[in-house]
DNA sequence: TTGACATAATACCATATGGTTTCTAATTTA
DNA sequence: TAAATTAGAAACCATATGGTATTATGTCAA
């Protein structure tokens, strides 16, 4: 029922969530230490950290009380993958968007 | 008010405009094109193509009384570049992933 | 053992989202 | 010109989503 690849873009399309991946690629981190980088309750947090564990971007290891959340490269299969299917594509049409792309991290 | 990479993520959250960016990225199509397409009526598939033409990730031009909607891969660029953030990452934790299994298998 | 701490779970709310139906406007074509 | 075709717009509906507040559970430390 669940598609991985729609679990993992549904991850994905909130920015809060984008930016809680963004925390956890530098440091593993607890609910409270994510909670108290945003202006929002614990409770809601943790329901973006579950749609993120869906999604199979991030994976929760308990320790004591805590709960470590820590980012999974390998969760970006699916987007990863779904890209692919356009790569021939983008080669064909056009070259420009790589360098499009750099140019824009400028 | 409107981040690009939030409209260009929140177009590609849903499954089916990522069907419709696979389609037109075969051939450029009107709305009825689309539509005969899927099991969803013709103002329905308007929505679809008005989000991802909000996101960039298509362009609509007018011909007599047709809409020609066409995939545009400068669109991409938002989202790919978000991407880009991980790179580093990626290889960094994928290669000690690598060595991890390496020194398993002693 | 008692209290403080970290998290989970539930109920609830407002708004966004994906869909429908109906109606209107513009362009072909018979 | 009249009829058919292609598209847009508006009103409406059910459900999903992102948030809150509240209550409950498990774990550490004094």
């Amino acid at each position: 029922m669940p598609d991985p690849a729609q679990l993992c873009f549904r991850a994905l399309a909130d920015p809060t969530r984008r930016d809680i991946l963004k925390m956890l690629s530098q440091q593993d981190m607890t609910i409270t230490d994510v909670a108290g980088r945003f202006d929002m309750t614990r409770a809601a947090v943790k329901k973006h950290l579950t749609v993120l564990s869906d999604g199979g971007l991030i994976t929760v290891e308990p320790r004591g009380r805590e709960r470590i959340n820590s980012i999974n490269p390998l969760g970006f299969g699916p987007v990863l993958s779904w890209f692919d299917y356009f790569d021939g594509f983008w080669d064909d049409r056009l070259s420009d968007l790589k360098t499009a792309i750099e140019k824009d991290k400028t």
